[in-house]
RNA sequence: GGAGGGGUGCCCGAGUGGUUAAAGGGGACGGACUGUAAAUCCGUUGGUUAACGCCUACGUUGGUUCAAAUCCAACCCCCUCCA
């Protein structure tokens, strides 16, 4: 394994949609490591798995001895990308962007490996350099590479023309510090690759050429591609909104959960991208047919799963799992809910108990769920939307509520 | 600054005085079928209530009316065109 082989291994993974020139970025790398970067802005305090694409890109490239560049938005957030936005974001305060940068730091922990060395992944933040710049002075230095002509054939910027959506000068201008960004992780930190995702081409070209115009040095952009579902849906979202990627946010069983339901034309696209399983073995997961093919989906899980949360954690949820769908029963790993003692003695109402259980977001929610049969408790219906449950319908320690078949609470006198 | 158009439930979107908690679609949740999949079909989709009902809701605030998302006034925000 060299550092030559990243481009096929990307490649075969699924993780390369566009590249500037793949052939030239194949010679540069087979010379030895290199140094590449990916911007993330800082919109919220925590990643989801949709920037996990981005994340596992990086991963690839230090497992080949490149050096991932993670390059933190403070600046740009201040800003607001416009790509496939049909509104503009709403603005954050530095506070806010502070926070969330810190936020977004610890997602990266679990998955590369930071250190000074060749190819240990380094952070920088943009704010560093942005923040300082005066208005003349990059005008006079970046402005006259850009054409406004050229500028208005971007779709990020099209987009907002066609659909007459307004798009203030604020947002025209991310595309330049974007860019900017770019020529300064080259000057600084010698970076020749830049790596987004597909919506990011236009801000990378442009990073690219003005790298090339101003210092005259070759870099390279590469894009990977926008991760759907089979069906067409978004990747990464579900009822409860994100699938983010630390335990703050969603523990480690409710996201062995998402990537266990993952349809089954999905199967070999995301062990590719979202695991480190070897490719000719994922190929025997993703031949298996039928049904076989949740053994599969129990692989992915917790191969994902190890990733972002330890092994110990992703085992964890496979056991969880397999005792609460396999064998129907409550396993004691399974969400609890703790309510007082003496509310549980004397008794709470089935749709009372199910709203507080969090299996429904009001109480009127719970007795629909119970109306169209979806509520269980120990595994068996509950009819009766004002049946009393309490502790006397405990089961080995806890009593345990279902909402449908996927999901279940556990619930214990505190 | 002037003229015109618009702000409806999670989202899109219909609705121009009462039968409107508000058509339709999407999404979501539940059920059936399965394999914790997809597709399909069925049900549900503001809160509270056993239910009648009550409360909250159609940008904001007031007003007209027995009755307003719907009419009037002022204000806020957005879009288009003109200067």
């Amino acid at each position: 394994m060299t550092t030559g082989d990243f481009l096929s291994e990307a490649a075969a993974r699924g993780f390369i949609f566009q590249c500037t020139d793949q052939a030239a970025l194949a010679e540069v790398m087979k010379r030895g490591p290199i140094r590449a970067y990916i911007g993330f802005d800082c919109t919220a305090d925590s990643l989801h798995v949709g920037s996990l694409v981005q994340i596992m890109i990086l991963r690839l490239l230090q497992k080949y001895g490149h050096k991932p560049v993670v390059l933190m938005g403070g600046g740009t957030t201040r800003i607001g990308d416009p790509s496939g936005k049909d509104e503009s974001r709403q603005m954050l305060s530095d506070d806010a962007i502070a926070a969330n940068m810190a936020g977004i730091r610890r997602c990266f922990g679990p998955f590369l490996r930071f250190g000074d060395d060749a190819s240990g992944a380094i952070m920088v933040n943009n704010a560093d350099w942005l923040d300082k710049l005066s208005y003349i002075g990059l005008l006079r230095d970046v402005g006259t590479h850009f054409t406004v002509n050229r500028m208005l054939t971007f779709d990020s910027v099209k987009l907002r023309l066609d659909r007459e959506q307004p798009l203030t000068f604020l947002e025209f201008n991310y595309m330049i510090l974007q860019s900017y960004d770019f020529r300064e992780l080259n000057r600084r930190n010698g970076v020749v690759l830049q790596i987004g995702g597909s919506d990011q081409w236009g801000n990378i070209v442009s990073g690219m050429e003005l790298t090339r115009r101003s210092d005259g040095k070759p870099v390279f952009g590469l894009t990977t591609p926008l991760i759907a579902t089979a069906s067409g849906a978004k990747m990464g979202k579900t009822a409860q909104g994100a699938v983010w990627l630390t335990d703050d946010r969603m523990s480690a069983y409710e996201y062995w959960q998402f990537w266990r339901n993952t349809e089954d034309a999905d199967v070999g696209r995301f062990l590719r991208l979202f695991t480190d399983i070897p490719l000719d073995e994922i190929a025997r997961l993703e031949s298996l047919a039928g049904a076989e093919i949740n053994e599969a989906k129990k692989v992915l899980a917790t191969a994902a799963t190890a990733l972002a949360h330890g092994q110990a954690d992703a085992d964890e949820a496979a056991e969880t799992a397999r005792r609460a769908f396999e064998e129907g029963e409550a396993a004691d790993t399974l969400p609890t809910v703790s309510l007082p003692r003496a509310d549980l003695e004397t008794g709470i109402p089935a749709f009372r108990l199910f709203a507080l259980a969090g299996l429904a977001a009001s109480n009127g929610e719970a007795r629909r769920l119970i109306r169209g049969g979806g509520a269980r408790v120990n595994d068996i219906a509950v009819t009766e939307e004002g049946q009393t449950i309490s502790l006397r319908d405990t089961r080995e320690g806890a009593i345990k509520l279902s909402s449908g078949r996927k999901h279940h609470r556990l619930v214990r006198a505190a």
